[in-house]
DNA sequence: CTGAAAGCGCTTACAG
DNA sequence: CTGAAAGCGCTTACAG
């Protein structure tokens, strides 16, 4: 059945096309009896606009353009439904993308989106900046997520420094001397940062402390061979910080099998809060990705309702959730 | 800056419009030397075709339309991850809205698409099915997702009945006889099939077994509170069937916390395998969102290929996993 | 308040 | 192989 058009509406209702659109858009300028016959017009017909001719005509297209990578788990969809949501207050519409490590899929992806999206949001993972910044098309605000320091463009990112200066914090509270700090991929900026905000941090707040640097890939995995890899080394330590939580109950797991226990003998913390660090009883920093998504939005909605608007580049901190595994105390 | 049109490479490169349009799209009819003079153009200018005309102009976008209810967790990304390889694969995008309850908003969220989508997937949470029928635009081909039987119309869904049945041989098998259902809430089309599914299946797997329903909201707290209910009333159980795998979990800490042995005195499975469920060894069924939201794409995407194909309706069987929580092996 | 017409940026018969 | 022209479905000055 074919859909019916601005066309079709106004031959029924016996009025131009362009009063049509009038009644449409709300306009104030078209006389009551002319609007009701419009309006059951549009009924009879089930008429609906259509976006990509409106679009064309407006220059405008109540559509964001999201293009993130291959996120896993929880995440993800926290990011999209902070997105969602400010989307849906401000009256637009998420185009989804994600980008792979290939540049000439982003490139494709981002240029399939010209002409649909009014603006952009991005979340690079394994492209380069300076490519990234290339490839992002000039004549579309563009807010940038996580990890990339762009000059002159909007970002929002979490606070990696502050929220691994937190556990040291929290460490040295808690009298811990000798630290294992098992990382995220060096290649990761996440995982760089937290590394070194965790090793700042623990020398201004427990000076003498040890600390060792433990290779890992985020996976929970990695985080069980770290331990091993550790006491096989003879390693002595009394806490664990693991860049994300998955290492860290991996690390758990690991203690626990080995019968050391947790946090009497070795703390544990993690980073960002998954479902699972609750139920494990794993302290850990909590990131707010939805809250990432939906700052990001709105600043990208701001910026496309009044151009010209400052460049908004903020750090999301994360908070200290603190639990059994460095406290012993079962809530 | 203002983006380069088509004109703009027409004008540049000394042809038409309709030789830059040919060349951009591939088609074999052009000459060499005009081919490389509209390439040179368009690298020079930074031409990218606007996809707004072009849809309008081919009455093609390319574009699924993605509606989704607001999903918690992996599953939405497990679905859209899921969704998004498929349309990659076929050169597809994603318009991606979620639809609450409010039956208004859904319907302004369906009829902001056309113009801008092929075809759409919509899993409908909290609509009612005819309702939904009538707000689906007639015009574009619709694959429907989970507890949705509409006639004429392709979906895929769960089967839960399949599901709950492995868990009820699993538990006849295992020699249990009482058994205790945790539901989900009885307004959800799921939980109504694996309740049912599950007590078909006993009748037959283990005639003589005792079944008791007890009433649950899908979250962890009112799997444990089940648990406590019915020890309190001082029902006798060696098993327990829960709805999902967080009411499981909750059913397992309130068992542990009574220190009653699982699985020795009491079995547990859930429904989901869910992250959590393989590190805390709970029994469950496995449920592939991505694989759902992957056939959706290809069935929606081959529809559209090849209109009038046939209709294709599906039930993808959950796999059973076997944990620690009934066989008491570690793996 | 209303309509005829131009224009948004493309694609595609149609003629040559 | 190439270009002029019509058309996709809207919106919006412009005149009246």
């Amino acid at each position: 059945m074919r859909q019916a058009t601005i066309r079709d509406v106004a031959r029924q209702a016996n009025v131009s096309v362009a009063s049509v659109s009038r009644t449409i858009n709300g306009h104030s300028n078209v006389n009551a009896a002319t609007l009701e016959r419009v309006l059951q017009a549009v009924r009879d017909l089930g008429y609906v606009p259509n976006a990509a001719a409106r679009s064309l005509s407006m220059a405008l297209s109540h559509t964001i353009g999201v293009v993130v990578p291959d996120l896993h788990g929880e995440f993800f969809s926290e990011l999209i439904r902070g997105m969602d949501g400010a989307a849906r207050a401000a009256g637009y519409q998420l185009l989804l993308s994600t980008m792979h490590a290939d540049v000439a899929e982003a490139r494709h992806a981002l240029a399939a989106m010209h002409g649909r999206v009014d603006g952009l949001i991005v979340m690079a993972a394994q492209i380069d900046p300076a490519e990234l910044d290339a490839m992002l098309p000039a004549s579309l605000p563009v807010v940038l997520l996580n990890g990339v320091g762009g000059g002159d463009r909007s970002w929002f990112a979490i606070d990696n420094r502050a929220g691994a200066a937190a556990v040291a914090d929290h460490f040295a509270a808690l009298g811990r001397r000798s630290i294992l700090h098992i990382m995220g991929p060096e290649a990761n900026v996440d995982a760089r940062e937290r590394r070194d905000g965790f090793a700042a941090a623990l020398k201004r707040s427990a000076p003498g402390a040890s600390l060792t640097v433990m290779p890992g890939d985020f996976g929970e995995e990695s985080g069980r061979a770290a331990v091993a890899d550790a006491i096989e080394r003879q390693l002595t330590f009394d806490a664990i910080f693991a860049a994300n939580d998955m290492m860290a109950l991996g690390a758990m797991q690991e203690l626990q099998r080995r019968s050391i226990d947790v946090p009497d003998k070795v703390a544990v913390a993690g980073f960002d809060d998954i479902p699972m660090a609750r139920f494990l009883g794993l302290t850990t920093m909590r990131v707010r990705m939805d809250e990432i998504g939906k700052r990001a939005v709105e600043a990208l909605t701001a910026a496309l309702d009044e151009p010209g608007r400052a460049v908004k580049q903020e750090r999301l901190v994360p908070e200290l959730v603190v639990r059994a595994s460095t406290t012993g105390e079962r809530q």
